[in-house]
DNA sequence: TAAGGTTACGGCGATCGTAACGATC
DNA sequence: GATCGTTACGATCGCCGTAACCTTA
């Protein structure tokens, strides 16, 4: 057994066990992978795939159980890796984020420009997913932290550390109706909707809020991104429902912004990273950056 | 980075960072080792151990935390080849059982016996060591699994499951005092006393009792070991108190035992692992023929 | 000066690449 | 027949062992 198979174990589970392509992404030639992979096999003992004819599948319960020690030996060799570099020089380096449009762009912000002036150094990859995916990017490591909103499936390989709490708005152009008077649930529900897709940004928490209502939501349009709503609710389409923190009233200065915090529930934002994953002083340091922000969004 | 330098960081943390030892326990010459090391070191960019001179003292902060890493890794490997083997035939083994006297002798024979006719191609090796010693055999992979009565501190690393609770008996031969009548903490601490020893078998809890009495024990006699206490007891020095599965009428017919269950409180002993460590299939059934010979004692 | 560590160099074996072959869609 | 995997063989590179050298108790 040594490092290069059981890297090799993991580029084939990334490429869907083609052997050729593995050898692609490790710079080898194919028969060199195949052979690997037989020499890892027979020192096993047992073969670790199903094969048809000689292609491979899938991997077998063996297979499957040796993957879960496989990538712990390659979190733990990349950890050695990050932790050299990082005690060599804690200036430099990436750090990949994971998010959603609407965090990035109505809560990120100023973190991200206070940590860009401490580690200048620092290339940061931000990149925007579903929140479905976000955690999912966390596993393949092609995320160091993901910021999310919706909820986190009990993971135990996660860290989630909750960051900060808002509510919705709801935003019309002035003028509108809506602009005006108490807001209820029902009242709300006699207009046509604009509002985030399933599974976005604290979506699920406003069909919480009408879920025990006699009135029905009309959401005529859904978007994973404020800024489409926003787009479409000048159009005059109807009401939009948006992150409290996505309105911005020196920007949004056509809009009437009101609060819905006592008709829908509050939505929480959180951090997640992977508990194995050794993350190098800057990117603890972002981490706080992010809990810094938030504390001061409160006042 | 390959998995001989990793194994090779391991044996240096078990040999005092003796380069030469190491050597004789990987089976190459010491020059090898030397420069695996350096090679190690000038890969990871810089030097992982305190040197005096040419001599290794002890390894600096960044050698420390790639230590969990490596063991990590090293972990891993293993489990992967326990997998393996178990998968291919999982009736033979061995299984490190680690625990005091008093559970060797008293708890074990019965769920050992029945262990050995479901697994006779199991070796089965049985370490006796003191209660603090356990813990630490198991992280040094000396043993797979503890049993162990007195508090196991906090480790995220050990899994532990309770397995059975307990009381203390005092003994004394046929003819004593106190082998009749009431019994209360005065009244016992009114006898010399011969018991465990700080640390085993439930002592702790004997402490606790007599804690916020007025009356003080005089502990004559301190031993880790049942039979130890009970020989002297023989011997007319006083009464023993020891674990209740320890008397056995059977075979101390000479002696008298008496509950003590109202003054000192029940010990609990647990069965632990490392979280980490996969246990072959027949180490699982160890534990469940451990949790059944407990819930078989209650009767 | 003995014990432990480093450096230099030669030899062996592991693993790669080329290439020819085999199977499966 | 094109793609993917296996087998055979020669070449290379890494790693070990021998041995001489260095350093410190």
């Amino acid at each position: 057994m040594n490092l290069s198979q059981i890297e090799l174990l993991r580029i084939l589970q990334e490429t869907n066990f083609s052997l050729s392509l593995a050898a692609e992404k490790m710079n080898i030639v194919q028969s060199a992978v195949s052979r690997q992979l037989q020499l890892f096999e027979t020192e096993i003992g047992s073969p670790l795939f199903e094969r048809k004819g000689k292609k491979i599948i899938a991997m077998n319960s063996l297979g499957l159980r040796i993957m879960e020690e496989v990538n712990a030996i390659n979190q733990a060799k990349t950890n050695i890796q990050t932790l050299a570099s990082d005690y060599l020089d804690s200036e430099h380096g990436v750090l990949h984020i994971a998010t959603t449009h609407t965090q990035a762009k109505y809560f990120l912000p100023k973190p991200i420009l206070r940590f860009r002036e401490k580690y200048p150094g620092v290339r940061i990859y931000m990149d925007e997913a579903s929140p479905e995916q976000l955690i999912n990017k966390l596993h393949t490591h092609k995320a160091d932290i993901a910021i999310c909103t919706e909820k986190v499936a009990d993971d135990t390989y996660l860290m989630v550390k909750p960051c900060y709490e808002w509510y919705h708005v709801a935003v019309v152009l002035k003028g509108h109706p809506l602009a005006e008077g108490e807001i209820s649930l029902d009242r709300l529900a006699s207009f046509p909707i604009l509002t985030y897709s399933f599974g976005f940004t604290g979506r699920s928490n406003i069909e919480m809020a009408f879920k025990n209502s006699v009135s029905e939501l009309d959401i005529i349009l859904s978007a994973a991104d404020t800024d489409v709503i926003k787009s479409y609710v000048r159009l005059g389409l109807g009401v939009g429902i948006i992150a409290g923190m996505a309105y911005d009233e020196k920007i949004d200065t056509d809009f009437v912004a009101r609060d819905l915090s006592h008709l829908i529930p509050s939505s929480r934002t959180k951090i997640a990273y992977l508990k194995n994953n050794y993350l190098p002083l800057y990117g603890q340091h972002f981490i706080d950056e992010l809990i810094f922000a938030a504390e001061e969004m409160r006042f």
